[in-house]
DNA sequence: CTAGCGATCGTAAACGTTTACGGATTTGGG
DNA sequence: CCCAAATCCGTAAACGTTTACGATCGCTAG
């Protein structure tokens, strides 16, 4: 089992393959290894000739910290775990990018595990397995509402912080998200200052987070401006279903004066199945969006949509959890969507549906 | 600096806030921590009633091996890293994605890192610091050739390999893909046998090892069909570049018969094009784009594009280099996308350009 | 000249494992 | 009955750090 493999045939000459440790530093530096572990976290008492010389040597023979060999004494880290969702969506996975580059620049290392199905047991043993692998703090973005509803129930050692678009807190999960409520009302507030009255909601899946909040803002929106919310169809967030969906209205004679998709894909489908039977967008229905993935800017018509902004969201929460990783407390400001005005949707015009 | 933070204020109850360690398994089951070693490792020379006792206590106590100190003493870890840049684009995310998936069903950790643009430095920090926090070898998802190169004058003590597509191996760089060049000939084939034959290309980023493939592929199945390489204009894959090119072949009135878009945000961007100016797709021109991003069967119209399969790509790449961390050597078979046929190609008609 | 003090440094123990080795205890054969 | 082998298990050392503490040195003050 434990076959030596590149074994060094010589023997002689010391500083070949083995990794530099502090001892080696120490030795060549001629001091002892704890005046060099005092420079490496730059402890005081200690010279500054002995400090620069330590360094230059570190910085010669190329020592890098073990990390297992600190982790192990101190019990305390410099990575942070993310849990995810597998499924390549758009939020999510912008979430994610953003999160291990914001993570990198303060110095921390990102271990990122994704979690299927069942999510009872499979939060929970994901947790455990970030959890052993040394992570000082979890963030776990959380769409779906059963996979947060998991993460409430699941037992960590660490801080623990979720990224759910609307969702709550709870004494031991930070809650922390975008205004996707704001978002939404953006949208249909648009919607209403071109002059729709008649405003339906191609809504995303109720078992997200997300399909959620924007449907509730699309509402308020509408009920603020003294507007009845008009059709209301959920779906999956899907091309295809928000298609057929769109076919079923068109058969019915039920076209709406606008539609807000609840996001990018389910417009892309809607609008396809106007554009096959005659309906134009936006001359006889304007749409609107949500997210601005790439390429929106180039449907046919190019999407007005509702932008989140991942990198500020991303900077905040990681904020939030290495402050609370270090027993700091931070305050949270919610970070707000933008919209994007293109030309899916128009002014309306003196047409009935 | 060390504050210590929610001490246990009670002391006497030991099995309380403590992770639990193989000593304390130990005791509670009245054998020696090397016996436990032993079944955690399940080494032989302890009998089948103590290793079930052991086993039963762990479970119960809730043990979990401490990462660190194992992977102190034994040097060996359980866990890959993955470098990737930063690009959000489609392939290097469904890459990511997948590796993460199949990496965590072979019981390894991974931890990702992103770099920016000076390769030369980025990618050689990145490295180091994958290293110091302990992965046994390194996955990196190098679609830009200045970043391949970079990894190629790398040093790194584990195992590296890479996935860059059409890039060659180098004696300390195992290099794997997608056979993408295949899915470009796929592509212009079927061009080719809707009777086509002035195909012209909406060349990616030359800078991108994708972009360099796909574009040999379109060339390579023309020549095989003895015809003579069409129009091939270089671009960046995004939608707005392919918008302009596809509008300035409109004002040239140079337009092909088909084009092999290099992506399907490229597709997006030229139909758009054609779109506007009256040209339709299928009709006027056939388009075959890349990628199969989500929606594509929902463009107007639907897209005939080629699909990668990062999931088996994934599986390879990890079967490879976890064999390389290992020792063992695995052959690798080359993954061969596939081509997904919707309406956006159609059969010549007698229209000339 | 010496006590005492700062400044600088060395030392030992600890973190939680693995691994090589050696010590018991049992077993079976002569 | 005794000895050797087999089986099971305990022990010590090591991995590379951090941290608390103690040691040394040179000075200054009395």
């Amino acid at each position: 089992m434990a076959i030596p493999r590149d074994a060094n045939d010589r023997v002689a000459d010391a500083p070949l393959r083995r990794k530099p440790t502090i001892n080696d530093v120490a030795q060549i530096a001629g001091v002892s290894f704890g005046t060099v572990s005092r420079v490496l976290n730059n402890a005081p008492d200690v010279s500054p000739a002995t400090r620069e010389r330590v360094l230059q040597i570190i910085k010669d023979i190329g020592y890098r910290r073990n990390r297992a060999a600190t982790a192990l004494v101190t019990s305390r880290s410099t990575s942070i775990g993310i849990l995810s969702d597998g499924s390549p969506r758009f939020g999510p996975v912008g979430t994610l990018m953003a999160l291990e580059n914001v993570a990198r620049k303060k110095g921390y290392a990102t271990t990122v595990i994704s979690v299927d199905k069942p999510y009872e047991d499979s939060v929970q043993a994901a947790l455990d397995s970030l959890d052993d692998t040394g992570v000082g703090g979890i963030i776990v973005i959380a769409p779906l509402v059963d996979m947060a509803a998991a993460v409430w129930n699941a037992t960590c050692r660490v801080p623990l912080e979720m990224i759910a678009a609307g969702a709550s807190s709870t004494p031991n999960v930070f809650t922390y998200s975008e205004n996707q409520e704001l978002g939404a009302r953006l949208a249909t507030q648009h919607l209403i200052e071109l002059g729709h009255t008649d405003i339906a909601h191609f809504a995303g899946s109720m078992d997200w987070f997300d399909g959620r909040v924007r449907k509730r803002g699309w509402e308020a929106a509408l009920r603020e401006a003294g507007l009845e919310p008009g059709l209301c169809i959920e779906g999956d967030w899907s091309p295809r279903w928000a298609y057929e969906a769109g076919l079923q209205l068109v058969r019915d004679g039920r076209i709406p004066q606008a539609v807000f998709a609840a996001s990018d894909h389910t417009a892309l489908g809607l609008i396809r199945a106007f554009a096959e039977n005659g309906v134009r967008v936006p001359d006889d229905v304007s749409v609107v969006g949500f997210d601005d993935i790439e390429g929106s800017d180039f449907f046919l018509p190019p999407l007005t949509t509702v932008r989140q902004d991942f990198t500020a969201l991303a900077l905040m929460s990681t904020e939030v959890l290495i402050g609370a990783m270090e027993g700091r407390e931070v305050d949270r400001t919610p970070i707000a969507p933008s919209l994007i005005v293109r030309n899916s949707a128009a002014r309306t015009t003196s047409r009935s549906n």
